[in-house]
DNA sequence: TTGTACGCGTTATCAA
DNA sequence: TTGATAACGCGTACAA
């Protein structure tokens, strides 16, 4: 800058301002400028005018795993807009590992971002969060509803929503439902959804068997290796919720590998209703959460409050849909071949 | 750190070796140092650091679209090794579009990043990123192989790899094979890809017929409709390449609606080999491209770069495999239902 | 082992 | 409309 401050016989401040409001720079000036940058191959040096200005541009996004296309889709949502508004997004993935969340979140305050999105935060972390909040630093979680009033959130309720499919499924006259969910002991959103099961299964009077909950991370051949645990069992179950589609997937693939029938034989039902589930054969029944809201509202939110020295709380809740299509059935006893065998 | 520096009693010199060289400083004043930090919640300052040493401790990544499920992996990848070795990563999605290609580009260099990973460039962009490489600024292009000697690239040969594939189809004595493929008009390695399926006709004498080609970007419902359209074309396919498993899986589906038969009736072939390929019914025959090892040698190369001021030049091409599995067989005669109709 | 002085590339402030 | 000067928070060179 200093630079092109001499070619242009001009002092850097005028360079400086020829960027950030040409409009005080007297017109010829500002031509001449500019043609020289442009000559020169001028890049300006954001990281020196956010020092110097004491604000900054990059807002820091964190997420579990990049592997689910539900990520992707709020990955681009979230990239686009900031980009609209001048923003640079500092992506770090968990792994649902709390010390790399931790260091990431570490990372990213050193990196002085102006903002974070979190998507949900590990168990044990809420009081560093909180710590983060009052300290000023913006910051929204997404994809989860927090009981906590000090923190922003944008998500939906993940208890509910397990509870209402849990629930359609005992509608459907299952009573030994498997539940194959992701890293609950981790995860807070998650635990609410097996807490969302359990509570469905107390209010029909179904007994809670810890033996049809299978903990795993949300990739397909891990609901297929669970799926082959659940179907060994003494007593199978007839239904299967997984609370993630691709975990649903896998499920639904060592079912037919077996030589069984879903629905007919045995329903499977998933979570998230990503993009395949309506593409898998049979359709994939499953719980929409209204994942590109949650990104869109996620971003603005953030933008307020970063423009609001992060003073602005707020909350939002969104619904889930039960999309109902063809992997689920009424159980009808006797019916499915695993349990016949016997 | 100035105020760290006068509550500990020393100068904001040995502070700041506290931090990045605490052998040189006295164990006694060190932990007094690292434990007035603690109390006083002093986060560190990467961007004046950055600023000061004239390094930079982020890398860019720029890729299409996050929707895909491969560059789900890339990014898982390519984060956590940059994370092992104290990098951030910024993140950049293009949308196939070289206006926002070239406004990341802009934004990160800006930011000063210590280098780039592109995954290829829009057409017509090469001039652009040459210069960047020439002036000094490490950067690797994965997922495509260059005819430029002075560029990195981690990549695979797409041409070979679409070629192959036609080659196979055209081995089950397919001669109407129609093409769903992803913005050739608009990234280089996608044309490359075209150019492998002609390529292959040619080879066999079968005449190309671009009424059997259609331009789509890699998703479901694309897939979906392109196959509506190719299939009701005077003379129909007998087989589909989709160049992106995504609209294969979406052709797939298009077919089942009609009522046909994958691959009894149509052949149907696709391109990445996901996760979900081989989940699908029947599985799908398709292209294996080594995502993880792109990925993992993408980072290491650009580390490699950047630790040699850029000077270094490595291009790597690795192998991609058919994936032979259920949705491709013989062309009989006559067989299809969609051709007997007529 | 520690401190001083200076510079990194920009913006803010104030004065001209 | 423009410029001089002092920050911003840190690293580096050199001296002590």
């Amino acid at each position: 800058m200093k630079h092109i401050a001499e070619i242009a016989g001009v002092s850097a401040t005028t360079v400086s301002r020829a960027f950030h409001s040409p409009h005080t720079v007297r017109p010829e000036t500002y031509n001449r400028i500019l043609r020289i940058c442009k000559k020169n191959r001028y890049v300006y040096n954001a990281t020196a005018g956010d020092l110097s200005s004491k604000k900054s541009t990059v807002i820091g996004l964190i997420i579990p795993t990049a592997r689910n296309s539900i990520f992707g889709k709020t990955i681009m949502v979230i990239q686009e807009r900031a980009q609209e508004v001048g923003y640079s997004i500092m992506l770090g993935i968990t792994n649902y590992n709390k010390m790399i969340e931790q260091r990431i979140l570490q990372q990213f305050l050193e990196r002085q971002v102006a903002g974070l999105i979190l998507t949900g935060f590990c168990i044990g972390q809420e009081g560093y969060i909180k710590e983060l909040v009052e300290t000023g630093v913006p910051c929204v979680v997404r994809s989860e509803k927090l009981d906590n009033n000090d923190i922003s959130y944008v998500g939906f309720d993940n208890f509910k929503a397990a509870y209402s499919m849990t629930e359609y499924l005992i509608s459907l006259n299952h009573r030994r439902i498997g539940l194959i969910i992701g890293p609950f002991s981790k995860v807070g959103r998650v635990m609410s959804r097996l807490e969302g099961y359990r509570s469905a299964l107390e209010k029909h009077s179904i007994p809670y068997d810890p033996s049809l909950v299978i903990e795993r991370e949300p990739a397909l051949i891990e609901g297929k290796e669970a799926t082959g645990l659940l179907m060994t069992l003494d007593d199978p179950p007839t239904a299967l919720f997984a609370a993630s589609d691709w975990l649903a997937i896998g499920a639904m693939d060592a079912v037919k590998q077996m030589g069984l029938c879903v629905p007919k034989d045995i329903s499977v039902a998933g979570f998230d209703d990503i993009d395949v589930a309506a593409y898998i054969d049979p359709p994939l029944t499953t719980v929409r959460t209204p994942t590109h809201e949650i990104a869109e509202k996620s971003i603005e939110v953030l933008m307020e409050m970063i423009n609001n020295n992060g003073t602005a709380k707020r909350q939002y809740c969104f619904e889930t849909d039960l999309i109902i299509r063809k992997s689920c059935s009424e159980f009808k006893d006797k019916e499915p071949k695993h349990l016949k065998r016997r």
